[in-house]
Order: C-alpha cells, then sequence, then structure tokens
DNA sequence: GTACGATAGTTAGAGTTCTAATGCGTGTCA
DNA sequence: TGACACGCATTAGAACTCTAACTATCGTAC
C-alpha cells in the first residue's frame, strides 16, 4: 500500500505540523504542549484530581503524573490533599501559574484561529466531523 | 476560545487513536510505530541515508538515530560506510528485518484499510486536502 | 464486620522526541 | 591551494509517552 494513499500519513504530518507551530507559540512562555494543555484544563476546573486530569488530557496517569511534576518544579501549580478523601491529592494554579497561563493562552489561541482562518465555517464543521469519524473507527476497531 | 472549537484538539484526538490502533496492531511483530515508518521507508529506499530518512518520516536526525540504534540492537537492520563519501552510512534491512517487516506490514495496512473503509472515495480525497490545508497554513505561519 | 472491587497515586523501565552543540567529510570558490 | 559553506552523524540533556506493577483508600456487598 503506498504510502500517500495511508490516510494515517496525511493524519499524522498533520498533527505534527500543529505541534510544531504550537511548541513554537509556547516557547516564549517556556511551556511545553502538554504542559500547556494541562493547564488549560486546570484553568478550567480548579481542584480536578490528577487522573481526571490525566483522561481530559487523552493521556496515561503516569504521563499526567510526569507533567505535573514538572509544572510543580516551576512552581505552576501545587497540589493539596482532598479535605476527607485522603487519597485525592487537589490540583490547582499558582498565582504564577495563572499568569504564565494566561500569556501562554494568547499564543496558543493566536495559533488556533491561525488555522481556523484556512477554512471556512462549513470546511471547519467537515473536517471535524471527520476526524471524528476516524476516532470512532479506530477506538471501534480497536474493541471488536 | 473553548476546547472544543479548537481544530488542535481534534487533530490530536484523531492521531492519538491512530497511534493507539497502530501500536497494538504492531505490537506482536515487536515493532513500535516510528521504527516501523524507519522501515517501511527503509524498505522502499535501500542503502538511504540516516538524515534522507529522517526527512522521510518527518523528524530530526538525532530522533532517527535513536530509533536505528534500537532496531539495529534487534538486528533489524545494518548500517555500513558509503563506498566514497565515507561520513555517509548506508542503512538496509536484515533479512530478519525484511521478515519482520512483512508481517509487521501486513497488520498496519489492515488498519489502514479499516480507517479508510469508514469513508468514501469522496470524503477520503476531502479529509486529505483539507489535513493538506491544515499543514500548509501552519508551516506557513512558521516562516511568516 | 470483613472482603472485594473500583479508583487514585506512584514507581520502574523502555522508547520517542526535541534543541543545542560538536566533529568529520565533501565540494566550491577565490 | 586554502577557506568556507553544506550536509551527515553523533552526543548530551530535557521532556513526554507508554505498559506493567504496586500501594493505598473508599464504598459496597455479603
Amino acid at each position: 500500500m503506498p504510502v500517500p494513499e495511508r490516510l494515517g500519513f496525511h493524519l499524522k504530518r498533520a498533527e505534527q505540523a500543529l505541534n510544531a507551530a504550537k511548541n513554537a507559540a509556547l516557547r516564549p512562555a517556556g511551556l511545553t504542549v502538554p504542559q500547556y494543555a494541562a493547564l488549560l484544563h486546570l484553568a478550567q476546573s480548579p481542584g480536578i484530581s490528577a487522573a481526571a486530569l490525566a483522561r481530559a488530557c487523552g493521556v496515561t496517569p503516569p504521563t499526567m503524573n510526569t507533567v505535573l511534576k514538572n509544572l510543580q518544579e516551576q512552581g505552576l501549580i501545587e497540589r493539596t490533599p482532598h479535605e476527607w478523601h485522603k487519597n485525592i491529592l487537589e490540583t490547582r494554579l499558582t498565582a504564577k501559574g495563572a499568569q504564565v497561563m494566561a500569556t501562554a493562552d494568547a499564543n496558543a489561541v493566536r495559533v488556533e484561529r491561525g488555522l481556523a482562518g484556512a477554512f471556512s465555517d462549513e470546511e471547519r464543521e467537515t473536517l471535524i466531523a471527520l476526524l471524528a469519524r476516524c476516532v470512532e473507527q479506530l477506538e471501534g476497531a480497536r474493541s471488536a
């Protein structure tokens, strides 16, 4: 099967280009793409557990653990024990984390807007629908 | 900007699902996705240099170096000095490598066919065109 | 009241990926 | 012929990612 006929090839290329662009946009803020993703979900759901955050970001718990460890070393987040459920660590942005997040988000949104600007509303919806179909098929085949 | 409106989110999800599916398909052969990608291009261009292989796979030379090192340790490839250009190492599949590649490719193609089967010819072309537009926009903005 | 299942968190190990920097070899150009 | 630019290969360091395995805690079911 020739490479250019493989949908996976094109999907991978697009995701790599996106990653490269986001990485460049986030570098000034000192964040990596996964770090930014974690902070983004964290800003919208303060106090979320690491496992829930991992699910939201689509990674495994050990992966999120590494990301959070790096963020904590930079002083961007803090993790405190849950009030009564002692096995849960509540994760929250620090003031510094919220500030870094704000500037990083501005740059990330700029990339997203630039990308979105390359399509009409209809094309954008089509692309999202087709990508959703990819996910559906791939995850369906996984369990079958 | 809400997460579900971000094209990047959907792109990432689709690529993750693809990667998970391919990884599961390649596990029986003992290969990772990048290793398979390298072997695939290597099978089509025997004797290619590591740098050229890196470009074909869309990764940096040090990354390809790591992948090749692992493949070499498994005895799937061999690297010999170039005939007259002494700073180039020609990379080739070993017999064992070609055999592993054959079985792995069968599984990988099965995933690709399954994914392709979720779309009509027209949809497939639309998806590829839209993804190409993503790459174009993202790489264009990068240099601007 | 105890045992079990589900969930959260973590550690260990292997692999991929990047940037930055270095050394080597070839070819070109003055 | 000598200097410089270019490309290949490699090393070092940091970060992300996975699977596998383990521990701890809570809630429930017997």
